[in-house]
DNA sequence: CGAAGTCTTGAATCGAATCAACGGAAGTGG
DNA sequence: CCACTTCCGTTGATTCGATTCAAGACTTCG
């Protein structure tokens, strides 16, 4: 009873060289989760009992800290694999995932990724360069925050949302799912009042245009030429 | 010819319960790295061919930006794995690795790689769980920056640093390498200026006792007091 | 000994947070 | 459909933490 498509999946570079029976295989272990906006597929602290795939649709993922400070850890993309805490040894989500959008997933129970790490090496050599990349990024994020003042951090945040998620309008590059200020501010380490002045500024010099919850980059080089300025 | 004898890796985690015969076969391929302080085992945008366990010392891993600013990415201690960028993809080192003590180290050639994690998996499910380990506590430095001051993050660094270095003296916790006011900066994303009067302040307190590139805590609970203040 | 590296401390400046008030859009419920 | 509430965004005034600028002291080393 194939009731989910392989196509479903075969986009999602964690299974990329799987043959059809191998992801028809894995499919059949799944189960699909339907997430409306703002409904959660794990709750930071909770115990990891499933990961997930992202089919469609967008997650912000967050991070409290004991103060109750929060950040936006990351956005999740279609064919992104997360929650997989249980692979990286941790009892618990480390974070919150929310949907940004009406969203659609994937879940595995845990006990899946060791079977399918075992019959599929391939996808522990993809689940590690993945996590290698995010460590990367989260590197960069760091070196950012250090070094680069909040009109440049929000400009590369901006630049990076435009590229993973942006669709072409004729008004420039739409970030095509809700964005706000305060998602911004929680990328940035500023505070939504700096970055609602900043992107004003911007928006007369005609870089970008706003509006609630939505952000369009009319002028890539000209953001790209703040970001990466020297001083 | 067994010039290295297999106890010298047996206490890293990364080949925890392989068998004598596992370790003595995988220490049939490295190569002994001896670095004098100063000296590097790898430049960051170097071809990464290499990948290393540190033994004895300890080495700073620093990143720059195209600008020139640096940030220190973490301390290597003896019994971590470190350079594995081929396991996550990345064809160049992201980051520099220099002694800051007289170090020793063991290195083998990429291509031990793969056929040490076909012959070993659990070395892949170890490789993962550090490599989410660190992960986390990137995101937790994100955290940090984003939302704590620079005192608490000093604090949280030194707290860090005495945990996983500390050795007990009679005048406290004694953080057993040298550790520059500059270097301290480059974790917490301040300058050495403003360390240097955070300490001074804490010195008075009797918080801490320090000297050229020394540092010793004297109360513990009242660093972390600083470090998990509310604001 | 001179030179280079490390650390301290004061004074001035500045970027961004904080404090504060308000306008407008979207959603809710009678 | 309209009143009400809530959420999101803007903008000004003020404050403050931390950097920057500047000078000098101490340590270690060749």
């Amino acid at each position: 009873m194939a009731r989910l498509d392989r196509s479903l999946i075969a986009g999602a570079s964690a299974f990329a060289g799987l043959s059809a029976e191998a992801l028809d295989e894995i499919l059949s272990r799944a189960e699909i989760l339907r997430l409306l906006k703002g409904e959660t597929a794990f709750r930071q602290g909770e115990k990891a009992d499933r990961f997930f795939l992202l089919l469609h649709g967008r997650l912000r993922v967050t991070r409290v800290n004991a103060q109750g400070a929060q950040i936006l850890v990351r956005f999740i993309a279609p064919n992104d694999l997360f929650g997989v805490a249980m692979a990286i040894g941790a009892a618990a989500y480390p974070g919150t995932a929310t949907a940004a959008t009406e969203s659609l997933a994937l879940a595995w129970p845990n006990a899946s990724w060791a079977e399918l790490i075992a019959t599929y090496p391939s996808l522990a050599v993809q689940a590690m360069q993945s996590l290698g990349a995010r460590l990367q990024d989260t590197q960069d994020r760091v070196l950012e925050l250090s070094t680069r003042n909040v009109e440049r951090r929000i400009a590369g945040a901006v630049l990076k949302l435009a590229r993973q998620a942006g669709r072409k309008t004729d008004e420039g590059v739409l970030i095509d799912f809700p964005l706000s200020r305060q998602d911004l501010a929680e990328m940035t380490g500023a505070t939504l009042h700096t970055v609602s002045r900043t992107m004003s500024a911007w928006e007369a010099k005609g870089l970008v245009a706003c509006g609630r919850q939505r952000v369009v980059v009319r002028d890539e080089p000209g953001l790209a030429a703040i970001a990466n300025s020297d001083e």
